[in-house]
DNA sequence: TCATAAACTTAGAAGAATGAAG
DNA sequence: CTTCATTCTTCTAAGTTTATGA
C-alpha cells in the first residue's frame, strides 16, 4: 500500500521545491499595481473609480431580484428618518423576530453619516524640550518632531529595545527630516544610537501626569468637551434607524508596532488627509463637510457594502474601514449568521468525519492531505493557514505548517510548535489517530526539509472548496466556532444547578476556560502578575502566623486547652525562627510606609489649603509606636510570649479571631489559584467571538444568574438578538 | 483559472473606568 | 476617601473568506 503510495504520489510530488517558504512566493504584484496607481494622474484614477461604482452598482441591481420591494420600503424609512432628523429614535429594530431574509448583497437603501474624526494636527513641544545628538540639542522641523516624539513616547516600552523597531524608525524619521530640510540648527543626524529621546519623553510623561493630577471637575469638564467634539460621528442612519458607528476615528499617525518578528514594525504609519479617505453614503445622501480647506478623497454610492470610509494605509499598503458598531443591526445579524451556520454544522460532522477518517488512506495525495488539515482544524481547533507574503510576521495555520512545526513521536504522539495568528505560540504535545500519524510521517519525508510546507498540495481555497460540498457555506473558520460553541455546552451541561451565584459563576468561568483553552486564547501575564502573587503568598503567610500568634495566647490564658485539644495546637510550632523574623519585617516594613504616606499626604493637602503643616515630630511618634512593636516582636520571639490586643484576652475571642483567619486563609488561596489558572488564558475573546452568546444567556436564565455576571454593558448591547430570543432551554 | 484586491471577523495590548481594600 | 489593582472598553493589527479582473 505504502508502495503504491509512494508511486502514485512521486509524480504528483514533482514540484515539492514548491513546498518552500521563499520558492512558493509569487512575484510582487500588489507592489507594482500600486506605484502605478500612485503614478496616474488624479483625473485618471477619478474616471478609472467612478466607472468602478456603476459597475458595481448594476451588479448589485441585476443580484438583487427583492431589492425593488426593499428600497420602497427603505424610502418610506428615509422620508421618516430626515423629517425627524437628528431626534432621539428610540424606536427598537428587532430584526431577529423578522423573517429571515434572503438577500444580503444588500445591505441597506439609505446611509447617512457625518465622515469621520481626524486627530488633532501635531503641537510642536515647547523649545526647552529637544532631542539631543551626541550630547546637543537639535532643533527639529515640527514634522520631524513629531517623529521623534513617537519614539520618545514609547521610550520605556520593549519596542523601543527592537533593532527592527528602531532601524525601521530611524530610516522613516531622517526621510522625514531630510525631506524638511534637515536640522534647523545645522546637525547631522546620521547614528541612532548617538540620540537621546529622553529629555523628549520625561516631557511627554510629565504631560500625561499632568492630565491624571487634575481635579474630578476639571476631568469631567475635558470629557465633556470631548464627548461634545465626538457626538456627530458617533451615530448614523442605516435604512432610517440611528446606529452607533464603531471606529469613527481616523487613525493618528503613530510609529507602526506589529506583533511579533514583524519587519516593518516601527516604520512610520502616516497622517491620513480627508483626500486619502472615500466615503460611502446613499445617493441623495447629503455629503458631509470635509474639515477646512481640504475635499475628500472619493464618494462612493455602494449599498453591497457596510462600511461608511475608508482609506489606504501606508504600511501594507491595505484598506482601513470604519464600520458599525459591534452593537449595530448589520454586524448583529452577521453574528448571528455566523451561529447559525455553525450550528448546522452539527446535522453534516459526523459524515464529515467519517469522511475524512476513510480518506486519510486515500491513494490520492491531496484526498490524503485534506482528509489531515480537516481533522487538525477539527480536533484541535486550528485556523486555515493562509498563505503570507515575506514582508509579514512568519506566523502559519493548518495550511500553511511547515516541517519544522511538528515533530513526530511513535507510536502516535505529534508535537506542535508553531507562531499563530499575532504570533502567539501554539505548543502542544498530544497523541493523534494512527493513520494522521503515518501521513504526517508521509508529509515529512525527503526530499522535505525544514521550510517545506507540510501541505505542499493544500490551500485553504482548496480546503473550502472541499468543505462546501458537504454543506453551504462551509468554511475552515466555521469548524473554530462549532467546536467552541459545543465545548461550551457540553461543559455547561456538567453544572449541578446548586450552591451561590458566585459558586455558579466559578463553573462558567471554568467553561468558558475550557474554550479559550481549546482555542489557544492567551494573553501576557501582566506586568503586575509575578508581584501579585508573591503578595497573596505573603498574605497568607502573615494570615498564618496571626492564626499561631493567638493559639499560643490562648494557652498563655489557660494551658488546659492544649489538653483538651491537642490537634488544634499542632502547628504552633510551624514557623521557625528565621521565618517569624522575616515576617516582622515586612510587617513593620509596611506599617512604616504607612505612615510616611500618610505623613507626606496630610501635608500635601494642608499645603494645598494654606493650613499648618504637620510637625516631623508627629511622624516620629509614629514611627516610635512601630519600633514599639518591633520591640515587641523580639521579645516575643524570645520569651514565646506572645502580647495581643486588650480586646482578645478572652479563649473565646481568640477562637472566634481564630476562625476568621482560617476563613481567609482559604479564599486568599482559592483566589490565588484561580488567578494563576487565568494569568495566561484570555477568556474574552472566546466570549465576544465563539460561543454562541445564547448558550450565555439560557445559562443565567436555568440557573439564576444574573446576566451582567457573564455579559458586561457592551455585550449585552452587542448580544441583544441573543438576550431577547433565548430562553432557558436554548441549545446550541 | 488564477492571483490579488476587498471586505469582513478575530485578536491581544493599551488605555480608561471602576471598585475593593485600607 | 484615596490608592491601587482589576475589569471593561478602545484601538488597531492580523487573520479568513469572498469578489474581482487579467
Amino acid at each position: 500500500m505504502t508502495v503504491k503510495l509512494k508511486n502514485d504520489s512521486s509524480s504528483e510530488d514533482e514540484p515539492l521545491g514548491n513546498g518552500g517558504r521563499k520558492a512558493a512566493r509569487p512575484a510582487r504584484g500588489s507592489k507594482r499595481r500600486a506605484v502605478k496607481e500612485e503614478e496616474s494622474s488624479s483625473g485618471e484614477q477619478e474616471e478609472v473609480l467612478s466607472q468602478e461604482v456603476k459597475k458595481r452598482k448594476t451588479v448589485s441591481k441585476r443580484r438583487a431580484p427583492a431589492r425593488k420591494v426593499k428600497e420602497e420600503e427603505g424610502d418610506r424609512d428615509a422620508k421618516k428618518e430626515s423629517s425627524v432628523d437628528g431626534e432621539e429614535d428610540s424606536e427598537e429594530f428587532k430584526w431577529w423576530e423578522r423573517e429571515e431574509e434572503k438577500d444580503d448583497s444588500v445591505k441597506w437603501v439609505t446611509l447617512r453619516h457625518n465622515g469621520v474624526m481626524f486627530p488633532p494636527e501635531y503641537t510642536p513641544l515647547p523649545s526647552h524640550v529637544r532631542l539631543y545628538y551626541g550630547g546637543k540639542a537639535v532643533e527639529l522641523p515640527a514634522e520631524a518632531e513629531e517623529v521623534a516624539g513617537f519614539f520618545a513616547a514609547l521610550l520605556q516600552s520593549d519596542h523601543a529595545q527592537n533593532p527592527v523597531f528602531q532601524k525601521n524608525f530611524f530610516e522613516d524619521f531622517l526621510s522625514v527630516l531630510n525631506k524638511h530640510g534637515g536640522a534647523r540648527n545645522g546637525i547631522d543626524i546620521q547614528e541612532f544610537s548617538k540620540c537621546d529621546f529622553s529629555k523628549m519623553h520625561a516631557y511627554i510623561q510629565q504631560q500625561k501626569d499632568q492630565k491624571k493630577q487634575l481635579s474630578s471637575h476639571e476631568k469631567k469638564l475635558l470629557k465633556q468637551e470631548k464627548d461634545k467634539q465626538e457626538e456627530p460621528y458617533k451615530f448614523c442612519y442605516l435604512d432610517g434607524r440611528k446606529e452607533q458607528v464603531g471606529n469613527f476615528k481616523i487613525e493618528p499617525p503613530d510609529l507602526f508596532r506589529g506583533r511579533g518578528a514583524h519587519p516593518k514594525t516601527g516604520k512610520l504609519k502616516r497622517r491620513v488627509q480627508p483626500e486619502d479617505v472615500v466615503l460611502n453614503l446613499d445617493k441623495d445622501a447629503p455629503i458631509p463637510e470635509p474639515p477646512a480647506g481640504h475635499k475628500w478623497g472619493e464618494i462612493r454610492h455602494d449599498n453591497t457594502v457596510q462600511w461608511l470610509c475608508m482609506w489606504r494605509e501606508n504600511i501594507s499598503n491595505s484598506f482601513k474601514y470604519v464600520r458599525l458598531a459591534a452593537n449595530s443591526s448589520l454586524k448583529g445579524m452577521s453574528d448571528f449568521k455566523k451561529f447559525e451556520k455553525s450550528r448546522e454544522l452539527k446535522n453534516y460532522i459526523d459524515i464529515i468525519r467519517a469522511d475524512y477518517r476513510k480518506n486519510l488512506k486515500s491513494k490520492v495525495m491531496l484526498d490524503r492531505q485534506i482528509a489531515v488539515a480537516t481533522y487538525l482544524i477539527d480536533v484541535f481547533a486550528l485556523r486555515a493557514g493562509g498563505e503570507k507574503s515575506e514582508d509579514e510576521a512568519d506566523t502559519v495555520g493548518c495550511c500553511s505548517l511547515r516541517y519544522e512545526h511538528i515533530s513526530l513521536k511513535p507510536p502516535n504522539t505529534v508535537v506542535f510548535d508553531f507562531l499563530g495568528k499575532d504570533s502567539i505560540r501554539y505548543y502542544q504535545e498530544v497523541e493523534v489517530d494512527k493513520q494522521v500519524f503515518k501521513n504526517l510521517s508521509i508529509f515529512k519525508r525527503p526530499p522535505k526539509e525544514p521550510g517545506h510546507q507540510l501541505f505542499d498540495r493544500l490551500d485553504p481555497s482548496i480546503l473550502n472548496k472541499h468543505l462546501q460540498n458537504y454543506m453551504p457555506g462551509l468554511t475552515a473558520k466555521v469548524f473554530r466556532t462549532y467546536n467552541a460553541s459545543k465545548t461550551m455546552q457540553d461543559q455547561l451541561d456538567l453544572i449541578p444547578n446548586e450552591g451561590s451565584v458566585t459558586e455558579k459563576m466559578v463553573r462558567y468561568n471554568a467553561a468558558n476556560r475550557a474554550v479559550a483553552i481549546l482555542c489557544n486564547h492567551q494573553r501576557t501575564v501582566g506586568r503586575s502578575h509575578a508581584q501579585s502573587m508573591q503578595k497573596a503568598t505573603e498574605k497568607i503567610e502573615e494570615y498564618q502566623w496571626q492564626k499561631i500568634r493567638y493559639k499560643k495566647a490562648i494557652l498563655q490564658l489557660d494551658e488546659s486547652e492544649l489538653k483538651a485539644n491537642p490537634k488544634f495546637f499542632k502547628e504552633i510550632n510551624d514557623l521557625t525562627k528565621e521565618e517569624q523574623m522575616s515576617i516582622h519585617k515586612r510587617v513593620l516594613e509596611r506599617e512604616r510606609e504607612k505612615y510616611q504616606k500618610k505623613f507626606a499626604r496630610e501635608n500635601e493637602k494642608r499645603k494645598f489649603e494654606g493650613e499648618e503643616l504637620l510637625p516631623e515630630s508627629q511622624l516620629e511618634s509614629w514611627l516610635a509606636d512601630v519600633e514599639e512593636m518591633g520591640k515587641e516582636y523580639v521579645e516575643e520571639l524570645e520569651t514565646g510570649l506572645v502580647t495581643v490586643k486588650p480586646t482578645l484576652q478572652s479563649v473565646e475571642k481568640l477562637k472566634a479571631q481564630i476562625d476568621k483567619l482560617e476563613q481567609r486563609i482559604r479564599t486568599t488561596s482559592i483566589q490565588m489559584k484561580d488567578k494563576e489558572d487565568n494569568s495566561t488564558v484570555a477568556l474574552s475573546t472566546s466570549k465576544i467571538s465563539y460561543i454562541d452568546p445564547r448558550l450565555s444567556v439560557a445559562f443565567c436564565k436555568k440557573y439564576d444568574v444574573p446576566l451582567e455576571k457573564v455579559f458586561t454593558k457592551t455585550l449585552r448591547e452587542k448580544f441583544k438578538w441573543a438576550i431577547e430570543s433565548a430562553d432557558e432551554n436554548w441549545r446550541f
